[in-house]
DNA sequence: CATATCAAACAGTTTTCTTGTTCGAAAACT
DNA sequence: AGTTTTCGAACAAGAAAACTGTTTGATATG
């Protein structure tokens, strides 16, 4: 796993001076510059920068959010926390919708061995949760965002809008009681309103950083969750005035 | 490699015999019997067999199909040089339903580096085609049956009804001029009726040894194909038939 | 045209997968 | 109950695959 590291470390090298060249990068991280021009390879099949002769240049300087295969690591143990919270927050043979996003994988891989109905909102999600036993898939149609997986446009749309659910697991890039929730993308934003509005109970879940983050698809208001899971990082201010609002926040 | 070869031959095995033990396993394969046991429990999580204190007894005694993993890896070749030549009947910019099955993910495959609309209608496939850069990728609704994960039931046929194909790739488990195209699953049987409709052309493929066979569920007569690909060692009399009924055969 | 950068090919290393052996526990049989 | 057989976990050896660094010829840049 040396090489995820230095993906990372490459990642942010660069996202931080805006651009680097293969012999700095190769100095910094004490490899090749074989090794590093296979990793830019890489890094920028997955969106994450832009190679040209001698170096790379971020793709990442606003305030985008990285890719999927990046995420994905990041703050593992947090998530996978967060996601056995909400996991046991849900009886058993209820149907839960799973929303895209590194967190609700890690609720859809917690979900595996138990006996529910589950809609997940990813492909990721989907592949995660094929081959259990117990548990009943349901699959909603759609458009595949690269790497996300997400699910989205008019077909996700109307499977959602034909459905009921017991409970909707909730991601998002952003969420405070000022802007509510939101999301970077706007398709992203409408399933997840109409995920919301399929189910009768909502659960969001979130790391402590996104009580900071504003992001640019307004969703909706914090007082539309029923509850939120969070990790015990998250900011006293934050947590209270969610409570405010109504919501249920619990910190794990 | 080889552990797939060994996996074939305890399913050749076993089924030909019914019933075999883990010493008679171990001496057939020249492996060592902590192997076999540890083949059959895997053999017995894909449904293949069941296992019994000592050995083991097939559950495809009956004219049932071998689950997904075995069939994938069976007459590759046949299936890919199909494939390619089913793919060599689509025109860039066309709109494709790719059908569940084996022979259809390898047409799937096919299709990667095209530039195209696809739905498959299943999840291997779906894996198959994501990150495919010029590919629009949509997926169908649907409840994944366990291994083939093919999508079936009222979410797929819902979403086949709201859209319309140039071509519907089908595969099948039996087809003939007399018995028409058959399948195993009748939740399948549906979805392929529902694929075809949605279609203005719709192009089977199929290996040789489908022409001999004929499964439980009746999808459609064959005169409701345009065209079948199927491999050089098909029967004269029985492409003859289908040419007669209207079809267009291309023998790869 | 000169220089720097790149990527393919090869080789050494590390890591992962697979397989066989041993051993204690559990199940069937007497 | 005692014996035998089977099972699966744990460990170790071997094979296979992945990773990395070096070399070398090709390609781009000034």
């Amino acid at each position: 796993m040396a090489s995820a590291d230095r993906h990372r470390q490459i990642t942010d090298a660069v996202r931080q001076t805006g651009q680097l060249s293969v012999t700095e990068l190769a100095e910094l991280t004490g490899t090749s510059e074989m090794t590093i021009r296979r990793d830019l390879e890489i890094l920028a099949e997955q969106g994450v920068l832009e190679r040209y002769r001698g170096g790379a240049k971020s793709l990442l300087l606003r305030g985008e959010e990285p890719p999927f295969a990046l995420r994905e690591q990041e703050d593992l143990e947090i998530k996978q926390r967060i996601a056995a919270a909400a996991a046991d927050m849900i009886a058993d043979g209820e149907a839960v919708v799973v929303d895209s996003g590194t967190t609700c994988l890690e609720v859809a891989r917690a979900l595996t061995r138990r006996r529910l109905t589950v809609m997940p909102l990813s492909l990721h999600a989907a592949n995660a949760l094929v081959g259990a036993p117990q548990l009943k898939l349901l699959l909603p149609g759609g458009e595949p965002r690269p790497g996300e997986l997400a699910l989205t446009g008019p077909l996700t749309e109307a499977s959602l809008a034909a459905l009921r659910f017991d409970t909707a697991i909730i991601g998002c890039c952003g969420l405070n009681a000022a802007d509510g929730l939101t999301a970077y993308d706007l398709a992203d934003a409408a399933i997840k309103r109409a995920a919301m509005a399929s189910a009768r109970r909502v659960i969001a879940v979130t790391e402590a950083a996104k009580f900071s983050r504003t992001a640019l698809a307004f969703v909706a208001p914090a007082s539309a969750l029923h509850s939120v899971v969070t990790g015990h990082d998250a900011p006293d201010e934050q947590t209270e005035a969610l409570s405010a609002a109504g919501v249920v926040v619990r910190r794990v």
